[in-house]
DNA sequence: GTATTGCTCCAAAAATTACTGAAAGTTTTG
DNA sequence: CAAAACTTTCAGTAATTTTTGGAGCAATAC
């Protein structure tokens, strides 16, 4: 395969999964592109590179920034600003852990904790398999919550060796 | 809260999380329905609760259907069909991981491994740049997929129990 | 058999989300 | 300071996604 199409593949199936989880399809793909690129780019090459406009490379380079998945750059002797994405993926993904946390399960969690502060929680057995469900949900979700909270402040090779040994070579395979 | 209320809120707020990762929001809203609900629901049930036409109920609840979230029941000496969600929510949590995985990590980690069949890859420094960020983008995204099988075989209590003792009580807070 | 009830499918409509292009704003240059 | 270079904003438009409602189908009742 050619780089050329390799690329491009790579960028499309990016945006895809972004897309399956709620992520702006050309957002994903701008990241995609910077991840692979080893210099920062301009909003110019990534407008050509994509085939966007100007309004939209601009609006969603300001939305990586705001997930923290890429920081803007001044060359010396250049005007223009240049994007550069950071490269390793770890950081990637505990930073996308954070502002998923942040954004999504923060929220949920102190909606489930507000739902079950229900009337007549001891009268009405409705009320009471209602707030048995919500319980239930807020103690896995809250399960998940802390899990990624340990990875997000963990070290790349503790939390995968420690991972590992745990579940018993399985993650090797 | 009025009972009613802790419910809808209850299912806005499930509908907004689908919705953030890519699930339709009337999905959601339907399975957040079902979940609180100790008994299956007609058809006719869900679409006057939410609000929404045949056609739509329909379709979402042939979807969660799909996903393995909820079963179709016959009522005997009862013509319509009647749906249910299964209530324990490892259970629930471990499908929706087990479709996650088919629809959307296998495929991606499919196309990251023919990418990095690229041309020139000992002659070209830009190849190699390439195929080195897909490479640690398939690791780690190779990795969370077997965590991830991991816990879809899992035991719920050894799953936490397990992950619990690995990261020195720090599930517990 | 026909009538009735309920389910499914799908084309059209509505709603939502994303994108564009140009005007306004900002910073740098000379 | 004005001009030039570049960025941001946003109203209008386009594309996509979701929803509707009814026609056609299937199953049961009579």
């Amino acid at each position: 395969m050619q780089l050329d199409e390799a690329k491009d593949k790579f960028i499309q199936a990016w945006g895809s999964l972004g897309s399956n989880w709620g992520i702006n399809r050309t957002m994903a793909q701008v990241h995609a592109l910077l991840l692979i690129s080893p210099a920062s780019l301009s909003a110019d090459e990534v407008m050509e590179m994509l085939n966007i406009s100007r309004g939209n490379a601009n609006m969603n380079l300001r939305a990586l920034i705001d997930w923290g998945l890429v920081t803007k750059e001044h060359k010396s002797g250049e005007r223009r600003d240049f994007f550069y994405a950071e490269k390793d993926i770890w950081q990637v993904a505990q930073q996308v852990i954070i502002e998923r946390r942040k954004r999504e399960l923060k929220p949920v969690l102190r909606v489930l904790e507000e739902v079950r502060e229900v009337d007549d929680l001891h009268t009405n057995p409705e009320a009471k398999a209602f707030v048995e469900a919500v319980n239930s949900l807020h103690t896995i979700v809250g399960q998940a919550d802390k899990f990624l909270e340990i990875a997000v402040n963990a070290d790349r090779s503790w939390f995968f060796e420690t991972l590992f040994k745990m579940f018993n070579r399985k993650l090797q395979s």
